[in-house]
RNA sequence: GGGCGUUUAGCUCAGUUGGUUAGAGCGCCACGUUGACAUCGUGGAGGCCACUGGUUCGAGUCCAGUAAUGCCCACCA
């Protein structure tokens, strides 16, 4: 593939090949490698990993896009950058779509591949989206450090976690616990709390009869889970309630069973929910288990991994925890200890991987202690150390820290970086950085390694250091860490965000970033969240690919950082490819016609003349200055709109028109004015389209056009010059548009042919505007469609004879209607409009004006403003009355 | 049950520290093939700024409340 740009310039600007050409040539000129030994200061990001489970999706490319707009708009201001890319082995969502693609093709659990071969599918799974997610990150033409892709299980990085691991066990953060923990029988694993996804769910509400031992009466317990009764140890009831006060102290009757169990008195207890009795499953309730300590009660687990009642469960062990509840519900029917079935709506945990139902579940697992790890963690947010965008995410942040508890790491899973812990027949643990031969406490050497691998995010929780080398000091590390900005979606703050934050203090005494975006979640046109399995996802690659990346980029930009959460449609990237079609074109047109081939390149002029030239390099300079104080401070999506803006609205549609005569006739300062404001558009918006921007600046290198740099990202960042404003020039201009836009106004409602040359215009001007208005008349006539504008003071009116009137600020716009046909019907009409519109106008200011308080406590500005509005609206009725009266 | 958002034109969204005529894109209507661009140009229609009170000379903007809607957090069986 060629690497150069092509020097004709197609008419509408295509993009496939653009790109590619482009991808490859960034990479050939190494743009994108950071240099640790530069002296140029630092600004690095991390970039978030994406599991290995897939491909991206659009909220992948909406970060890299405010990833890359950031990465690039820094090198170009001088900085030496770094954007660290990888990917994540996400342990229990790679092995489980690993699993589900091997029971799909050949039937199998990863049991009967065993754990090496199982491991060895999972390597090549990820090898296969691991290059798939490179390639998409180098087509979106993220500007990554590609020389230094990072895997979160690669053998260095494995590295850095074993030494984690072991630097929170000798501190004696990391314990072990036999605790009630998130199980889900489906993936066989626990789980932390923040892999719980709270649904809501319609169930029944049991009342269930447990008689007394004694035989005197019943207490009757209410439950949604009598296929865990089995498990029970007492009936609790709060020591308020009245109702049970005699019964505490007694046994009853466990149903089904031959069992008898305590009633006792436990404050959890609420006495007006249900029947104000609670059975109580220590084995199989978060709560009941807190209580079961409480009052010494055995935890009787009556459930097997996967959810199937044990030999505890008598009759019915052997039977899915769904199908017991059926068969035990039955059994209590039939016997008579049913006494009434409620509907039942409550929230129940489920899996955030597989929706399973998850089981409260007592087992052996490894925790990492938060209390003191969590204190600088919010220190550093509480001083604004750490910043988040928009901060009120950094109120989130702290919420959860200040109530943090302890993180189960152990995962029963074999993907994953496996727990660095031994056990000697002894039961004592022995870690270290390198494997053991020998308990550390009683020296035998019968070791036996856990199975069980670390939380992914246990590894993901280092990714700003680790990837530059920790625990070696390496280079990369002084230079970059701690990194600048950090960006990502806002439902992996806790997951991730917070635990950066706090290991990257224990570890490095430093903060990981100083600043979060939390950037905008895209929704699917209705407003919902962009889901695979309901098939609402979006490609960004289709997308890309149907409008352009630098289309799909710009979008994502303004989205990406806006506000609120956006919808996803496919006519909003629409847009911006005919935004994109509208700057090619543009360029094209400077090309063509302001630096023909050989045309050389056009001399500063030592002064502009021309309010027009002095009018758009004004606006040019406070654009520069907004878009580079929006990206500043995190708005893209105002930098965007500035841009779009800009280009469009006024470069477009004034300069490049009012331009056209000029170049005919061999206007210098026009070319230098063109080159200048094109060149520097170019490279403000080069971090948001860098394509298209690129394969034009080449096409002015060419030209001798642009200053010669292989690529915009060698060229500097714009500087807002303030001497460059020109309000008077801006007024000037201001004037212009007005009175051409009245004048097109007046012919459209006069439905004067588009075609048809007015032969004269006259303009009555006001002292003040006269000499702007002769100088630019020659503009107005050209954008006006008139052969000739002629301004005329107030003193001396011209005779147009029969002709139409329009206003533009104080000053008239005289349209002679010879030669247009009879339209005075429709001028008549035109002048009663507008001349309601003003009186009503005039009625709000004079009731204004008149209000002495609005006229004592307003400021003068405001005032004065009005007033000067009121006068303005005495003049413009007056003439339109003027010229009513002629035509009635 | 707590917390945080959102509510502005038919649709999707902007609206700075309150300033009097509330903007954009798309869509809609009318017109247009002047050599940058029909992925375009010109003009136009279209809004009780969710509702109710309050503060203020002045409120889309500030305060209180109400209602819809979304998201996070939370151990009432």
């Amino acid at each position: 593939m060629s690497t150069t740009t092509p020097t004709e310039i197609a008419k509408a600007y295509e993009p496939h090949e653009v790109e590619a050409r482009w991808v490859a040539r960034w990479t050939e000129l190494g743009v994108f490698h950071a240099d640790p030994t530069s002296t140029k200061p630092a600004f690095a990001l991390a970039c978030p990993p994406p599991n290995v489970t897939g491909s991206l999706h659009l909220g992948h490319a909406v970060n890299g896009t405010v990833q890359d707009i950031l990465a690039r708009t820094k090198r170009m201001q001088g900085f030496e950058v770094l954007w660290q890319p990888g990917t994540d082995h996400a342990g229990i969502a790679t092995q489980f779509v690993v699993e589900k693609k091997l029971y799909k093709e050949e039937k199998k659990t990863r049991h009967d591949l065993g754990r090496e071969e199982f491991l060895k599918r999972v390597w090549a799974w990820k090898q296969e989206y691991g290059d798939t997610i490179h390639g998409q990150y180098k087509r979106l033409g993220a500007s990554l450090d590609y020389d230094r892709w990072r895997f979160t299980m690669d053998e260095s990085y494995s590295h850095a976690v074993r030494k984690a691991f072991v630097a929170l066990y000798e501190k004696g953060y990391i314990y072990r616990g036999n605790r009630m923990i998130n199980w889900c029988t489906s993936c066989l694993t626990s789980l932390s709390d923040l892999e719980v996804t709270q649904k809501e769910q319609a169930d029944k509400l049991y009342h269930v009869r447990y008689p007394l031992a004694s035989g005197q009466g019943e207490l009757v317990v209410a439950t949604v889970r009598p296929e865990t009764m089995f498990g029970d140890m007492a009936v609790a009831v709060n020591p308020n309630d009245d109702r049970y006060k005699a019964l505490v102290g007694q046994l009853v009757k466990l149903p089904l069973t031959d069992r008898t169990i305590p009633v006792i008195a436990d404050e959890h207890v609420e006495v007006d929910f249900g029947t104000g009795a609670l059975k109580i499953t220590p084995a199989h309730d978060m709560n009941d288990y807190e209580i079961g300590l409480r009052h010494n009660l055995e935890v009787r687990n009556t459930l097997t991994p996967r959810g199937i009642l044990n030999e505890a469960a008598g009759p019915y062990a052997g039977q899915h925890r769904d199908k017991a509840r059926k068969l035990v519900v039955a059994d209590l029917e039939e016997q008579g200890f049913l006494t009434k079935i409620e509907d039942y709506t409550h929230n129940v945990g489920r899996c955030s991987r597989c929706d399973t139902v998850l089981e409260p579940y007592l087992s052996d697992q490894w925790f990492v202690r938060m209390d003191e790890l969590a204190k600088p963690a919010i220190d550093v947010v509480e001083s604004g150390e750490v910043k988040f965008h928009p901060d009120r995410w950094g109120g989130v942040y702290l919420d959860w820290m200040r109530n943090i508890r302890d993180w189960n790491i152990s995962r029963q899973l074999w993907w994953g970086h496996q727990i660095p812990i031994w056990y000697c027949p002894d039961g004592h643990y022995t870690t270290g950085e390198t494997d053991p031969t020998a308990c550390a406490t009683c020296q035998k050497t019968e070791l036996t390694r856990d199975n069980d691998v670390l939380d992914t995010w246990f590894s993901s929780a280092l990714w700003t250091y680790a990837t530059l080398g920790w625990p070696d000091e390496t280079p990369e590390l002084a230079k970059f860490h701690p990194t600048t900005v950090l960006s990502t979606a806002r439902d992996i703050i806790y997951l991730w965000v917070a635990r950066m934050i706090f290991t990257s203090l224990a570890f490095r005494k430093e903060i990981p970033f100083s600043h979060v975006i939390i950037h905008a979640t895209i929704l699917d046109p209705e407003g919902r969240r962009m889901s695979k399995s309901k098939g609402t996802g979006v490609d960004p690659l289709v997308v890309m690919d149907k409008f352009g990346t630098d289309a799909a980029r710009f979008w994502m930009a303004g989205a990406g950082t806006s506000s609120q959460d956006v919808r996803f449609r496919e006519e909003k990237i629409e847009t911006y490819r005919n935004f994109a079609n509208k700057l090619w074109n543009a360029s094209r047109f400077v090309l063509m016609k302001a630096a023909p081939e050989g045309s050389g390149v056009p001399a500063r002029p030592a002064r502009l003349e021309s309010a027009v030239d002095r009018w758009i390099v004004s606006r040019l300079h406070a654009v520069v200055a907004d878009v580079t104080r929006h990206i500043e401070a995190f708005d893209f999506s105002d930098a965007t709109t500035a841009l779009y803006e800009f280009t469009w609205n006024e470069l477009c549609d004034w300069y490049l028109e009012l331009a056209k005569p000029r170049l005919d006739a061999g206007d210098e300062s026009v070319r230098w004015v063109l080159r200048e404001v094109l060149d520097t558009l170019l490279r403000l918006l080069h971090p948001f389209m860098p394509f298209i921007t690129e394969e034009i600046h080449q096409l002015l290198v060419a030209r001798g056009w642009s200053e010669a740099a292989e690529t915009l990202q060698h060229r500097a960042w714009p500087q807002a010059d303030p001497t460059a404003a020109d309000p008077e020039a801006e007024a000037e201009m201001g004037l212009l548009i007005e009175t051409v836009r009245t004048l097109r106004n007046m012919r459209a409602e006069l439905k004067i042919e588009p075609a048809k040359l007015a032969p004269k215009v006259f303009i009555v001007a006001t002292p003040a505007d006269r000499a702007a208005l002769e100088r630019i008349s020659g503009l107005i006539a050209r954008m006006a469609r008139a052969e000739e504008v002629v301004v005329a003071g107030l003193d001396a009116p011209p005779d147009a004879g029969k002709a139409a009137t329009g206003l533009a600020g104080e000053n008239q716009v005289i349209l002679p209607l010879e030669g247009f046909g009879d339209v005075i019907a429709k001028e008549v009409t035109r002048l009663q409009k507008e001349l309601v519109n003003l009186e009503q106008e005039q009625g709000r200011v004079h009731g204004q004006l008149g209000n002495e308080a609005f006229v004592g406590k307003a400021p003068a500005a405001v005032v004065d403003k009005l007033r000067a509005r009121q006068e303005e609206i005495g003049t413009q009725l007056e003439t339109i009355r003027q010229q009513l009266a002629k035509w009635t």
